[in-house]
DNA sequence: CTTAGTGCAAAGGCTTTGCAGCAAT
DNA sequence: ATTGCTGCAAAGCCTTTGCACTAAG
């Protein structure tokens, strides 16, 4: 999908890390590229087995665990304890429809600032804020036929 | 814990609702009641145990189901596929210590309203906002021994 | 050649389910 | 007397682990 580099980056960061450069990873990078869905460890391996039939669901997460401590991924718990799979390593939020589960990004530039109360503010160090919007998305508003 | 009702009020909703009000579900209600802690199934069972001994696991997880459906806990995943619980069911935040995993309430009221970016705003309905601010509690920001 | 990665199968956490007996209403 | 709840055990879902084989560097 996204022709913005993101593979080649991928690529040289694992090389960077001396970590192996697998046709297996490779297919898993080339799938998450550009791929807004957040899918899940499974909805991985069942659309990378189209195009390399013999990848193992194990390699799938051990190639996401690689991922996402290189930074190249990012894993998201939305609303339920299935880990979810994010190619934007930049920090962001995420919209969630009540209906059909969908997640999308939002970029916080988007978005005003979000405030740190002073009760966190001056007291934890290396502060990150995460915004989960949860409503029912445009499409599942639709009458019901 | 809780001398605010909360115990009480939990009852007559289960009243309301036509549920029963066991000793099991009681205790679960006691031992919640006013906990700040966010405790996982696991961890209410193994307190629950010492006041209720012969209480089971399904009867916790039975008792919580009942409980979120009638929005006296509310349930949390924070960072992890486990769910924790909180007896704190108005709309609020949460603070997580990356290193010991604590969890907190954030009630909105300490902060400012958090923004709603306009690609959410006019097409997302019955919208609401949580935000997870991650970072490292006092605690764990003291010298290593 | 060396070391890390793969695939398989088994195990592990956490949660849900089925069901017979029991207790709240 | 009803009906829902409990406790047990088994199953289920998602993820991790152990290990012999293979392939990337």
């Amino acid at each position: 999908m996204g022709s913005d580099g993101y593979a080649e980056r991928v690529v040289e960061r694992l090389r960077e890390e001396g970590l192996k450069v697998t046709p297996q990873r490779l297919a898993v990078v080339r799938y998450l590229d550009g791929n807004p869905d957040h899918p899940s460890a499974e909805q991985i391996h069942r659309e990378v087995t189209r195009s390399f039939p013999t990848i193992s669901l194990a390699t799938i997460y051990n190639t996401l665990d690689v991922l996402e401590r290189i930074d190249a991924v990012q894993s998201v718990f939305v609303d339920s304890g299935r880990r979810r799979y994010d190619p934007e390593t930049r920090p962001h939020h995420h919209v969630v429809c009540r209906r059909c589960l969908r997640v999308a990004d939002v970029l916080p530039d988007d978005a005003g600032p979000i405030p740190v109360p002073g009760s966190i503010r001056g007291r934890f160090a290396d502060l990150q804020t995460v915004v989960l919007y949860r409503g029912v998305c445009p499409a599942c508003q639709a009458p019901a036929v």
